[in-house]
DNA sequence: GGCAATGTCTACCAATTGGTAGAGAATTTT
DNA sequence: AAAATTCTCTACCAATTGGTAGACATTGCC
């Protein structure tokens, strides 16, 4: 059963590597060097190179699903619920870059496996909406258009993880101080957006 | 004259491909289909396809530049110089998309290109880094870390373009209104953030 | 009209690409 | 132990890639 570790393998490889170059800058030869084994093996497992980048995908949105799932299994409420989940998205995009590369990748904006990762994401998608409802509903979450707050949290992970390559590109290492900075702003914007009640001002 | 027309022609047409497709997955032979032209001559204003994209970058950046200067030159101060410069940028970011396509191109983590971009970005960064701390010391607008805002702005304006095609792919087509109502939202979150003194309450 | 520069083309080329065919181990099943 | 299945390999291949060499046309200059 060596075989399906094999595929495990070509599976991590390759999402790293599509993560990373994008989907036409990587070669099954190079993906093969970077296994140590012969392009024809991937071909044995993933009949072509479409299908393994498709299979990767899935995979991908597995890996999101999961960390999704995990987030909501505290049964938390309100906000402590949004913030428990942004925190589990964020460490997930922080040490694991490469999944968010890929989704990068994906929403090219001619992409052919854009409506693959829809069909995947959707029903995250709708898990997300559905709460956002629900809470508001019950008042623990001020009311907004829940398909715009979704977009805007997109935007924000995403951002942040690109974000670190900018400030490289702009000059400056990025430190760990920095990003543990960038996701308290975050949260403290979200808190403003998301609390039920404007914050009565601070009485001493 | 004419060929300075091509080189203009090809530049243009690239800078559309790159941004679109990515440099990996456009082809010098594709290139000159689209312009209705054989490859050599590509390869006879640009030596290679990198000194291709390397143009493309250059000429990026220099319409970006533009655009800064532009909202800039109106000499406003405070607040409404920062609307006016966002406006712009978001401007340019709707109608010619494959710019900030092509600046996500040029972010990736292993982009040899990524330095270059960083030099010709790097003026527009000081001026407007300097712009803020400026701001700030006259007590125009709020103090805050003038990097990490300007990483904020960047990742709004990229974020709002790429939301397009998420909205696409979770299943609905973006229309004007949403992206009408997007932009005005992050006009109110950076007003919030900005505006030198913390709101008061509105009073009727 | 001759001539040089400019610009676009045709004709190739070596390297790389994704993919096929099938041999040969290794492992499992009988 | 024989047979069948599973897995990885070597040997190719046609198509595409970025790039070179040089012919041919067009234009402006003398």
């Amino acid at each position: 059963m060596a075989g399906s570790d094999t595929r495990r393998r070509i599976l991590d490889t390759a999402l790293a590597a599509f993560g990373r170059d994008g989907y036409a800058a990587t070669s099954l030869d190079a993906l093969a060097a970077e296994l140590g084994v012969r392009k024809q093996t991937i071909l044995y497992w993933f009949p072509s190179k479409l299908d393994l980048f498709e299979a990767v995908v899935d995979d991908a949105a597995e890996g999101l699903a999961d960390a999704f799932d995990e987030a909501a299994a505290g049964g938390l409420a309100g906000l402590d619920q949004v913030q428990a989940i942004v925190d589990r998205v964020f460490r997930l995009a922080v040490h694991r870059p490469e999944v968010l590369g890929l989704v990068r990748e994906v929403t090219r904006p001619e992409s052919p496996t854009a409506s693959r990762l829809g069909a995947r994401i959707r029903p995250l998608y709708d898990r997300a909406r559905d709460f956002l409802v629900r809470e508001m509903e019950a008042g623990r979450l001020r009311r907004s258009d829940p398909a715009m707050l979704l977009l805007s949290l997109y935007s924000a992970v995403v951002g942040m993880v690109t974000e670190l390559e900018v400030q490289r590109i702009v000059g400056f290492e990025p430190t760990l101080r920095s990003t543990v900075m960038r996701r308290r702003e975050l949260m403290r914007f979200l808190r403003a957006a998301l609390a039920p009640e404007p914050s009565t001002p601070a009485a001493p």
